[in-house]
RNA sequence: GCCGAUGUAGCUCAGGGGUAGAGUGCUUCCUUGGUAAGGAAGAGGUCACGGGUUCAAAUCCCGUCAUUGGCUCCA
């Protein structure tokens, strides 16, 4: 028998028999080891722990501390949880079941039989009760013609179509105890490893992602290989859901919505303008200090300036409608982007060379009709504010510019706290052309400008086909909500399109006519879903510099209410923000609602400060910090601002 | 838009074919207090809306609206 080399992590070296399982190798380490491997990496392809290796190679053992470790033990679960649900509902047939963050879904179709979403405890019940028989998974290459067969006789037409999709020869079925799925694989050793499933959610999905196919029922699970992890998961998520921003939106009085004024319109209250509004100036400032002029453009637009632009072709159909007047033939639409409005702007005087880069920036409200399913708290509403601006400048200069603006995107998420971020880089899918407007060498000049710029800031991108805006690729600046479903929010896109269709111009140093390109741009993206990744990632202990009330003042008793007021329009006069508790209330009672209202700090007045001229501080999540003259408090709280808004500066 | 769930007091929620419940908040009174809940009394609801079944509907059925978990979509 001849021997191959394994080559381990740690750059040793040992000979094995031809056909060694990587469990073999790992019990040849220790026995610990291979109790917990759970699939390997052999040249740096998945690989079952239980295949042959039948050359040379580097292999890395990998277990439940690792991410495909996860990834396999979910999608054999996913597998375990179609063996149970065919045992419990016979005659069900099955979509597709991958592994993905944080678990695994399957997509089945219940036919004529009643699924109860009651009985989930009862699936949960029979994977446990197959989980425990430790079922090996075994692979077994098939012939196309054999798998048609086998999944004709079973009545299962989901897999009949995607076995159509697959090359023969390419073919291979995964079986554990009495369940044999279609599948590339790899999966864990055995079944045995599962020991403790939940299922998540049920949902309703369409065949293969297209809405115009069946929808199946798509029932997300996760498993681990400990009871206690689970537990520890679910308290997790538990945790997670405590920072949702429509629940602390409503516990801070931040924002709201009304039945009468419409779904998907959110009502901004005191308390959330003023968070907005500081949002909003910081990054006027910043805008000021990089060359932008602010605009202003109305809520409409006539139709005709949408055809121009391409937008009413292409969402014209599922938009709100446009507005009659009583004028005949008189036709406006909300409008749903600033950029038409801007690229008037720029024509309203003709530019030379020489005035280039000229960059409009404006708060922009704008309003799209999004499906009613899609809205979501104030991260997907149908009328929310931009913090657009178009930048147009000479071609010459688009790569300058698009760094600057990601300079600008990034100081943004510094200030902020958003340090956990991924940068994406949106192209166009290739496979469906007709989606996209332009020509396509300025589709490549724009995607390459974007991949280079941001290659020479040294952002990690992940490229995205299919992405891409209709009239040009963008970088999309991806943040995570609590729940870890991933939201955009600042977007920059370079567009040679719109400036072709506005039949922008500039004059040129040889005094001809040149045609400007385009940046959009926002690094909030919106104020709407800005603000609420922000309380999620903050859950409302917003930086001081943002918090709608930075100070409450306790009076100890009524008769330190005259003293509470001067020190009250004094700090005002300081542009420092907050209110008196001057209820009839013990002073314990008046901390812990300032505390549940998550106030930076607490300024507590009594017969002591009020003879000093002092207040005791105590600081939110803090305690007391002892007692200081007002202006030591001012100058600290000054401090304190700037310490936090100077990080970048 | 599609599949599923939910909708009871300002808020968080219990209940459930026979005149509506708690906690909290709010109002008033007592209390004037020192770093996370002082005491008492009171007000407050067409049980989302519209139909149907029933002697009787907040409760059961149908529809609508809104919210919500996903899917599709996202200028």
């Amino acid at each position: 028998m001849s021997e191959i080399k394994i080559t381990l992590p740690d750059g040793s070296e040992r000979s094995y028999p031809k056909g060694v399982k990587a469990l073999d190798v790992a019990m040849s380490i220790s026995e610990g080891l291979a109790r917990n491997v759970l699939v390997a990496k052999v040249n740096g392809e998945v690989w079952d722990a239980t295949r042959p290796i039948n050359q040379d190679a580097t292999l890395q053992l990998l277990t439940w501390n690792d991410e495909e470790g996860k990834s396999t033990m979910w999608h054999s679960s996913a597998h375990l949880m179609a063996e149970a649900l065919e045992a419990l509902y016979p005659g069900v047939k099955l979509g597709i079941g991958p592994p993905i963050d944080g678990g695994f879904y399957y997509d089945v179709d219940f036919g004529d039989q009643q699924f109860d979403s009651e009985n989930l405890q009862q699936i949960e019940d029979k994977m446990l009760e197959l989980a425990r028989q430790k079922n090996e998974f075994t692979r077994k290459d098939i012939s196309k013609a054999e798998a048609e067969k086998y999944f004709k006789e079973k009545g299962d037409e989901y897999k009949l179509e995607l076995i159509e999709g697959l090359d023969d020869g390419q073919i291979t079925f995964y079986q554990q105890g009495n369940f044999i799925d279609l599948c590339r694989g790899p999966h864990i050793p055995n079944t045995g490893f599962v020991k403790a499933a939940k299922i998540l959610n049920v949902a309703g999905a369409y065949w293969r992602g297209d809405e115009n196919r069946k929808q199946l029922t798509r029932l997300y699970g996760i498993t681990f290989p400990k009871q206690k992890e689970l537990k520890e998961h679910l308290e997790l998520l538990e945790e997670a859901k405590k920072r949702d921003h429509r629940k602390i939106g409503k516990e801070l009085g931040l924002f709201t919505f009304s039945e009468k004024v419409g779904k998907g319109l959110p009502l901004w209250l005191p308390k959330g303008a003023v968070l907005r509004e500081r949002l909003e100036n910081f990054l006027k400032k910043a805008q000021v200090r990089s060359g932008y002029d602010q605009v202003v453009t109305p809520h409409i637009g006539s139709k005709e300036l949408y055809i121009t632009s391409g937008h009413y072709a292409k969402y014209g159909e599922d938009s709100f409608k446009p507005i009659t007047t009583p004028a005949e033939g008189e036709e406006f639409l909300l409008k749903p982007m600033n950029c038409p409005h801007h690229c008037e702007i720029y024509k309203s005087s003709p530019k030379s060379y020489k005035d280039l880069p000229v960059r409009y920036a404006e708060f922009g409200t704008v309003y799209r009709y999004e499906q009613s399913g899609e809205l979501h708290g104030l991260t997907r509403v149908r009328g929310f504010t931009q913090d657009d601006a178009h930048i147009f400048c000479r071609p010459d200069q688009v790569k300058d510019e698009f760094a600057k603006v990601i300079d600008l995107v990034l100081y943004v998420f510094s200030a902020l706290g958003f340090e956990d971020f991924t940068a994406q880089v949106s192209l166009r899918d290739p496979e469906t052309p007709e989606k996209y407007i332009g020509t396509d060498s300025n589709w490549q000049i724009a995607e390459q400008a974007i991949i280079d710029v941001s290659a020479a800031k040294g952002l990690k991108t992940k490229v995205e086909l299919g992405e891409a805006a209709f009239y040009g690729p963008k970088l999309d600046f991806m943040v995570k909500d609590a729940l870890g479903r991933s939201w955009q929010l600042g977007t920059i896109q370079v567009d040679y399109t719109l400036p072709d269709r506005f039949e922008l111009e500039y004059v040129g140093s040889d005094n001809q006519k040149h045609r400007p390109v385009m940046i959009h741009r926002a690094p909030f993206g919106s104020m709407e879903r800005f603000v609420a990744i922000l309380i999620e990632s903050t859950a409302g202990d917003f930086p001081l510099w943002l918090a709608p009330e930075q100070i409450a003042i306790l009076p100890i008793s009524e008769k330190y209410h005259e003293y509470a007021k001067g020190l009250y329009s004094n700090l005002q006069e300081r542009d420092i923000r907050g209110y008196i508790d001057e209820r009839d209330e013990k002073i314990g009672k008046k901390i812990r609602d300032a505390e549940i209202k998550k106030i930076p700090f607490m300024l507590i007045v009594g017969e002591q400060e009020s003879a000093d001229g002092t207040v005791s501080l105590r600081a939110h999540g803090k305690g007391d910090q002892g007692s200081m003259k007002i202006e030591e408090f001012v100058t600290f709280f000054n401090k304190s601002v700037d310490n936090l808004l100077n990080k970048e500066n």
